[in-house]
DNA sequence: GGAAATAATGTAAACGTTTACATTTCTGGT
DNA sequence: ACCAGAAATGTAAACGTTTACATTATTTCC
C-alpha cells in the first residue's frame, strides 16, 4: 500500500521529474513548487522505492559487514564502531555473520553483490586465501585481520604478533618461565600471529618455547576453562596462563580456582583484546589492548575515502599497533614458588 | 564489470526470458540448455542485480533488525540467534543498531522501507510507542521486548516482571531483607518491568519495598560500578544487591570487592540475562535465565510464518519465561551478620 | 515591447529483472 | 505425411526511479 513517485507527480499536478529533484534536494526547482511537492510527499508518506533507485543508481547507501561467528565482546564492539561511523554519514550497515565455512561467506557474498556499496570483511580462516582471492573487485573492499596475499585489496591488521610478544615479554619479566598459552583455533590467522609473538618473545632471549604447555582453544570461554583443566594434569603447572583472548582468560580464571589456585598469586592469567569487560571481572585483567570500536571505524572511513574518490591508487595497508592493559592477573613470580615447580626446560 | 541477463543470453544464444527461468529454476526448460545456460552463467559469474529483481518481485530476501545501542553480550547473542534462523532460509539480516532516541530509529527505519521483507524491532523506550505507532504496516513486523498498546504487531516479550519476583523471591527466602536494586535506564521499559517484579516480591509479603536503595543505572559495567559507590555511602549496606542485567553485576562485584567485602558472604549480588559469561566469572553469577539467542530466533520463525502466510490472523503476543539461574554469588543471610547492618524498614 | 538569456519544468529512455502471452518446435497418433 | 497438442522458447510490458535533452515560462536588458 505505498506510493509512487507518479501517485506524487499527480497528486502535487508537476511530472516526475519535479518530484525528483526535490526529492533529491538538488537543481533548481521553485520553492513554490518545491514546497508543494513537499506537503503532497510528506501527506502521502512517499519514501522512495530504493530498489528502483538503486537500479539506477547503481549505489545503495550500505555497507556489507562480514563476520565470523559472533561470540563475547569482541565482534559486537566492531559492530559498535562500525554502526556508529557509517550512521554519521547516512549510510546504514548490513551485517552478516555467523559463517565460519567459506561456503557460507561465499553465499552472503553473493547476496552482498550490489545490495552494497562497499565491503567490510573478516575472515580470519587461513584457508579463506582463495575465497579473498575472488571477492567482487568492483567495489571498495576492506579486509579486516585477514591474511592475503593480494596487495589488491585496502587492509587493517591489529597487529597480534607485536602484542603476543609484549605480552611474554612482560611476563618474562616478571619471571615466569613456564607461561603456557591458550590459542585460537589453529586455523585462525590471528591466532598463529599471536602464538608466533608468544614464541618470538622467549627466542629473542635466548629461550626455547615450551610447545608441550600450548593448549588449542576456540576463543569461547569454556575452551579456555578446559584448557585449563588439561593444564593441570601437567606435572609441571606453569606459573603463568596466556589465553589468546579475553573470554578464555574468563574460562581460564575459572578452572584455576576450581583447582584450588590463587590468581595472581598461585598463577597469573593474562588475555587478549582488552574487552570492557577486562577492567571489570576480579582480579582485574591484564590484557593486549586491541582498539575494537575504532577497527570497526577506521575500516568504515576507509571504505568511505575510497568511495568518494578521495583516496585513488594502490591498496594501503594499515597496521594497528596494540599495547599492555596491565592490571591485577599477573604478579612477579616469588622465587620460593617457581622452585617448587620448575622444570628445566630451558637452557 | 558486472555481465547482466541480457549478456548471458546472448552468449548463450537463447532468450533473455530462457536465461530467467533457468535462474530461477523453475519451469521447464530442456536440461540441453539449462546446462548450456548454466555453463554461461558460470563462466561470466553472473548474478541478478538484486535491484532489478527487488524492484519487480517486491521482495528482497532479507529481514531486518532494528536495535538500540549494543552494549556487552546481550545483543550479540540476539543477532546471532537470528542470523541463524535467517539463514537456514537461505534469507539475510539487516541489522541497524545504535540508535536510542526516536529520530534514529525513524531513519533506520526509513532506510529498511523497500529493502527488507520483514523487521524485528526492539525499541525498549518507553517513548517510543509513538514510533511504534507508525511502523509500516505492509511488511510482517515483530516487536522484540517493546511495549506497545498497538495490538496489532505481532511480540515476543521476556517475563521480565516475573523473573525479577522470582529472584526477589528468592533472597527474601535467603532472609535478605535490604536488597538494593541496580535498574536500567528509567526510561526502558525492560527495566520498569523488572522493577515492579521486584517491589511486587515485597509486597506480596506485606512488606514494603524500600524505594531509597533503588538505584538507576543504565545496563553498562560502568553503571553498576558507580550505583555501589553511592550504595557504600549509605548508613546501613544493603545485604543483597540484585542488577538489572549481568553487566552491571559485574561492575558492582568490582565495587563491592573495592570496598573491602566479600561475595557472597559479606554481600549477596546477582543479575538478570543469564548471559553466557555468567557462569565463568566468579563467583559464578547467579542470574535471570532469558533465553537470548532464542528469542532472536523466535521473531524470525514467527516473521517468516506470516511472510509465508502460514500464519494470518491476528497478531500474536509470544510471552517467554524466564528462570532462575541459581549459582555463587547469594547466599543465605547469618542472623549475625544482619544484626549489624539491619534497619527497621519493613513491619 | 521584444529578443535573448536564463530558469523551471516536462518527456522519454534507461537501469536489469520477471512473467503473461505469443510463437515456435517438438512429439506421437493416425 | 500430417495434425493436434504439448513442450520449449521468445517477445514485450512492467516494476519505480533518475536524468539528458527538449520544451515552456520567466527575467533581463536595450
Amino acid at each position: 500500500m505505498h506510493f509512487n513517485i507518479i501517485d506524487v507527480a499527480e497528486k502535487a499536478g508537476v511530472s516526475i521529474a519535479t518530484v525528483s529533484r526535490v526529492i533529491n534536494g538538488s537543481d533548481k526547482v521553485r520553492t513554490e513548487t518545491r514546497e508543494l511537492v513537499m506537503a503532497v510527499v510528506e501527506k502521502l508518506q512517499y519514501v522512495p522505492n530504493p530498489s528502483a533507485r538503486g537500479l539506477i543508481l547503481k549505489r545503495t547507501e550500505a555497507i556489507g559487514l562480514l563476520l565470523p561467528d559472533l561470540h563475547g565482546e569482541f565482534f559486537s564492539e566492531i559492530i559498535r564502531g562500525a554502526d556508529n561511523a557509517v550512521q554519521s554519514q547516512g549510510y546504514h550497515l548490513i551485517v552478516s555473520s555467523s559463517h565460519n565455512d567459506p561456503k557460507e561467506i561465499e553465499a552472503a557474498l553473493r547476496f552482498m553483490r550490489g545490495r552494497v556499496d562497499a565491503l567490510i570483511v573478516m575472515s580470519p580462516r587461513v584457508d579463506s586465501e582463495i575465497l579473498l582471492a575472488n571477492l567482487p573487485k568492483s567495489l571498495p573492499v576492506v579486509l579486516l585481520n585477514c591474511r592475503t596475499s593480494n596487495p589488491h585489496f585496502d587492509t587493517i591488521m591489529t597487529d597480534g604478533f607485536g602484542g603476543a610478544k609484549e605480552m611474554t615479554n612482560y611476563l618474562l619479566d616478571l619471571g615466569h618461565k613456564q607461561i603456557a598459552v591458550i590459542t585460537g583455533s589453529q586455523s585462525n590467522i590471528e591466532s598463529q600471529e599471536r602464538l608466533r609473538g608468544y614464541r618470538t618473545a622467549f627466542t629473542i632471549r635466548g629461550m626455547v618455547p615450551n610447545k608441550s604447555i600450548e593448549f588449542e582453544g576456540n576463543f569461547t570461554q569454556m575452551s579456555g576453562y578446559e584448557s585449563v583443566k588439561e593444564i593441570f594434569k601437567l606435572k609441571n603447572i606453569p606459573t603463568a596462563i596466556f589465553a589468546f583472548n579475553d573470554s578464555m582468560a574468563i574460562g581460564a580464571i575459572k578452572a584455576i580456582r576450581e583447582e584450588g589456585y590463587k590468581i595472581p598469586s598461585d598463577i597469573s592469567v593474562c588475555g587478549f583484546d582488552d574487552t570492557p569487560m577486562a577492567k571489570y571481572i576480579s582480579p582485574s585483567l591484564t590484557s593486549v589492548h586491541v582498539p575494537i570500536p575504532e577497527l570497526g571505524e577506521m575500516a568504515i572511513k576507509r571504505v568511505f575515502d575510497r568511495l568518494q574518490k578521495r583516496t585513488k591508487g594502490a591498496a594501503a595497508h594499515i597496521f594497528v599497533p596494540t599495547s599492555l592493559s596491565i592490571r591485577n592477573s599477573c604478579k612477579k613470580i616469588m622465587d620460593v614458588d617457581i622452585s617448587k615447580r620448575e622444570e628445566v626446560f630451558n637452557k
